[in-house]
DNA sequence: AGACCGTGAGAG
DNA sequence: TCTCACGGTCTC
């Protein structure tokens, strides 16, 4: 018998394979149950050799062969080798998140069957005599007699009792029937549909005429029919076929927008967020596999959704942080898009009214196909939009008194008013009025919002809760002022202000729940608000036609923030507001509330919108060196002793600065100093090309790793990273 | 990561 | 003397 060296990935924060001896050849994709340590693991078969350089007693066997063939199909594999490397991850970590929960766990792929009852009909003959005296058991029997039907929906009928009753008896059982799916092509048919628009129709026809790989930004106007693009384009590789992938936002996705698929090509839209269960994720994973469906609506993750025959990804919302994963393997969903559409040999269609930096600048260097939608679908036109000059003028509950002339103005128009700000709860910081002293969370090292409902003080970081003290924690004063204002302040003030004016406030905090945000949304459609105060949620998906006056407030922080994307995401956050508001009957205004009426950024973005804007900032970045004129790289370290992350980041810097190729910045600590009790440093890298940087990570990574300092604390690789927190 | 082992401070 | 809480080590 032959002997094979196999080699495996194994779900541990450790960048190697392990090699595991078995008595065959494995195919690299296949999953494999191997002792590690004293655990047993499910790990992914890399590759399978005859021969092995090493001490070969060390070597323990494989426990299970758990996949006859590769569960994950040659694509996905080539997927997961380009994350490993590019995101520089710990190879077992990138197939456990590429893997449905279920398949992570060993469990074997559903077979793709359900249950039937039908009638057993001892000697020929109706057992009319032994259920004589059970008219529902009788009833059953002779319904199954004659249509075989799933177990489910008989138990449904006639209740589960009185089924297994039968099966109790002998006169009824169950079989097992590969569920007989006649495809979904065959469903596949055309509803009536509006006329595109001249743009819409350049727009589909640009996505059509593509063969093979290339991928195209749609840069349109909320309100410019985006969506009836994504359709029509849909239509040409639907009926070739094909399958469709398509990627929303974490809140992008609404029921409506589902329907709106379904109902147009009349088959079955198979959704992936972060509701759906294991099974059914599962369920989808293995139907979409075998081309059973059509068409995915799905979050982030839905990228790694296996198809036979993909013919189209669409990416919605493309500007959206939420494609970002913020922990473990960080990878970006749009540049991985990017990258199966490129294996695939697939259009991929990027579509956003406020396209991110990155994406507008690979239109305009042409490596993206680029087409403007710029009218407004339906007539409907633009908020104006305004500045309101805050400054000497009285201040209520953080609004300006001009700022409230106009809310009423509108109010009393019997208009719907948006008052958008940034900030949760009553307010930002608790200060001593006598010292300065602020409300601090020990653990993170972050002033506690204040909350009025119910009233206590809350971490944004570490949520711990405790209550507001009534004197100072340094001097004992006891004149404490909650300083700033959040969502629940402006409601509080504008509940004061306005009371005859009902009012509802939108925030993580308000809507926590299931469907609470769908039920408050569906209240506001019906005009039962009229004063609607909330957060980023406001800016997700959901249109408000009968809103007229959008205001923002809390936009300084942005122009002087640290963060250099802050101005991208407040243009992006201001046009998608202002995309939502108004209708065609009903033009509606926008006024931002500033300190600083002639900031330049400010002017530009209200005088000549996103388009301008967006160009101008990029110009900037250019000017400046940042993304995406140059690639970044966060390397964060974080221990509940400070000195050794710092200097576990300082040997970094040195390792990796043996090429000479990087700039670097740091260690130094992280917006957030300290969270949950550790301290967090984080070593900016940057480089003017991608190889290079990749070149000096991959250099430096195993002396890196090797470091005694790496196994005492908890540190991690961000590639092209989206924040510095 | 997580399961192991060793060391060492506190309770009785 | 016994327990439990950590820090350090290793995983084919």
């Amino acid at each position: 018998m032959s002997q094979w060296f196999i080699e495996v990935a194994v779900p541990v924060p450790l960048r190697q394979t392990f090699t595991y001896l078995s008595g065959s050849m494995l195919e690299k994709g296949c999953r494999v149950s191997v002792p590690f340590g004293k655990r047993t693991l499910v790990g992914i078969v890399i590759s399978s050799h005859s021969t092995y350089h090493g001490n070969v007693n060390k070597l323990k066997s494989l426990h299970d062969v758990l996949d006859a063939s590769p569960i994950l199909p040659p694509i996905l594999l080539t997927l997961c080798d380009w994350l490993t490397h590019y995101y520089h991850h710990p190879i077992g970590e990138v197939f456990h998140t590429a893997l449905p929960v279920l398949l992570r766990k060993g469990e074997p792929l559903p077979k793709d069957t359900h249950l039937l009852v039908e009638a057993v009909t001892p000697n020929d003959e109706a057992p009319t005599e032994l259920l004589a005296r059970a008219p529902k058991q009788l009833a059953c029997w002779q319904f199954i007699s004659q249509h075989t039907e799933p177990l489910a929906t008989v138990n449904k009928q006639f209740s589960s009792v009185v089924v297994n009753a039968l099966i109790e008896k002998g006169v009824a059982r169950t079989i097992e029937k590969p569920v007989m799916s006649a495809g979904w092509r065959t469903n596949l048919h055309l509803a009536d549909k509006p006329t595109a628009n001249r743009e819409q129709a350049a727009a589909i026809a640009a996505i059509n005429h593509i063969s093979g790989f290339s991928t195209l930004l749609l840069e349109g106007v909320t309100g410019s029919g985006k969506t009836e693009v994504y359709l029509q384009a849909l239509e040409q590789v639907l009926l070739a076929g094909k399958q469709v992938l398509i990627l929303v936002p974490e809140i992008g996705l609404t029921p409506q927008t589902v329907r709106r698929f379904i109902t147009r090509f009349g088959i079955d839209v198979a959704v992936l967020h972060s509701q759906v269960t294991n099974t059914e994720r599962l369920v989808i994973w293995q139907r979409a596999k075998e081309n059973k469906i059509g068409i995915i609506i799905g979050t982030r993750s839905a990228i790694f959704t296996p198809f036979e025959n993909l013919g189209m990804i669409i990416l919605d919302e493309e500007h959206d942080d939420s494609f970002k994963q913020t922990d473990g393997l960080r990878y970006h969903a749009r540049d991985l898009a990017v990258i199966r559409a490129k294996n695939e040999g697939i259009p991929l269609v990027l579509g956003s009214g406020s396209p991110s930096l990155e994406s507008l600048n690979n239109a305009l260097n042409k490596r993206y196909q680029h087409v403007l939608l710029t009218a407004r679908a339906g007539a409907a036109v633009m908020p104006t939009q305004h500045l309101l000059d805050a400054r000497e003028q009285p201040l209520q509950y953080g609004l300006a008194a001009g700022t409230i002339a106009i809310i009423k103005s509108h109010l009393e128009a019997n208009n719907q008013v948006l008052v958008f700000i940034n900030r949760k709860g009553y307010a930002p910081a608790l200060i001593c009025h006598r010292c300065g002293h602020s409300a601090e969370c020990h653990r993170c090292e972050q002033p506690f919002t204040v909350y009025q409902k119910p009233p206590r003080l809350q971490c944004q970081r570490c949520e711990k809760t405790k209550p507001v003290p009534l004197r100072c924690a340094a001097c004992g004063s006891s004149e404490l002022i909650p300083s700033g204002a959040g969502t629940e302040q402006i409601e509080a003030g504008l509940a004061h202000l306005f009371p005859q004016y009902s009012q509802v406030r939108i925030d993580s905090d308000s809507v926590r729940g299931k469907d609470k945000l769908a039920n408050i949304l569906k209240k506001v459609d019906r005009q039962e608000y009229q004063l609607l105060v909330g957060t980023q949620i406001l800016a997700k998906g959901h249109h408000f036609p009968h809103v007229t006056l959008v205001v923002v407030l809390g936009c300084d922080g942005a122009l002087y923030s640290a963060d250099f994307r802050a101005p991208e995401k407040l243009a992006q956050l201001v046009t998608q507001l202002a995309g939502r508001a108004g209708r065609a009957s009903k033009p509606g205004e926008m006024w931002l509330q500033t300190h600083s009426p002639e900031h330049p950024l400010l002017q530009d973005l209200i005088c000549n919108g996103y388009q301008a804007f967006s160009r101008y900032l990029l110009q900037e970045r250019r000017q400046t060196g940042l993304p995406p004129y140059s690639v970044q790289c966060v390397l964060r370290a974080e221990a509940v002793n400070a000195e050794l992350s710092y200097n576990f980041l300082m040997q970094s810097r040195h390792y990796l600065d043996t090429l000479n190729t990087l700039q670097m910045v740091g260690p130094i600590p992280a917006m957030v100093e300290k969270k949950q009790g550790r301290y967090r440093f984080m070593l900016i890298l940057s480089a003017n090309k991608r190889s290079v940087l990749h070149h000096a990570l991959r250099n430096a990574l195993p002396s890196i790793t090797q470091s005694a300092l790496s196994s005492k604390v908890r540190w991690s690789i961000d590639v092209d990273p989206m924040d510095f927190n």
